[in-house]
DNA sequence: GCCAACGTTGGC
DNA sequence: GCCAACGTTGGC
């Protein structure tokens, strides 16, 4: 199976690309939202993501991150004291879903969302489009290469 | 801070 | 099964 590709947003103000350099590995958790957390079943170890800062300044791309664990259970659903506790997710059928994810190449610069909607590949992504929230969306391969060499960057 | 757009909930 | 109300997302 050919290797796939993501965007995974985040607010940097709660956890930027810079927090995740600092941190080394991280469950990606508090997904809620079931088309959001059918991608991130559908992740392969392996598999590269764009990270996103949403509500930044600039909002856009800040660097790509490695898949390093496929899907597994959402801890924070069961954990009645975070705002992601879901009372109504069972145990021995939980319904939201996290993978891990390592920094794999920091941007020299975000690649913003005006910079992502002028690339002919961005036209058709949920992304790019007005009125789209998803937090987890998926990425083509032209999308990727397309979003790399507008950053200026190559992967290692 | 504003607000358009969206997904989810729950009454019926 | 419908759909109004609600809470949330996220760009600006």
């Amino acid at each position: 199976m050919a290797r796939a590709y993501w965007l995974l947003k985040s607010e940097p103000d709660v956890f930027g690309y810079a927090d995740l350099e600092r941190v080394g590995t991280e469950p990606w958790n508090g997904v809620r939202n079931y088309q959001a957390r059918n991608s991130l079943r559908a992740m392969k170890v392996g598999d590269q993501a764009l990270f996103y800062h949403s509500n930044a300044n600039p909002t856009g791309v800040a660097g790509v991150v490695k898949i390093v664990r496929a899907a597994y259970p959402d801890d924070l659903q069961f954990d009645a004291s975070s705002p992601y506790h879901d009372p109504r997710s069972k145990a021995a059928d939980p319904r939201w879903s996290m993978v891990d994810v390592a920094p794999l190449l920091a941007f020299p610069q975000v690649l913003t969302l005006g910079a992502l909607r002028g690339l002919p590949a961005w036209a058709a992504s949920p992304l790019t489009q007005k009125g789209t929230r998803l937090s987890v969306v998926p990425v083509t391969p032209p999308q990727f290469r397309a979003a790399l060499k507008a950053a200026g960057v190559r992967l290692p």
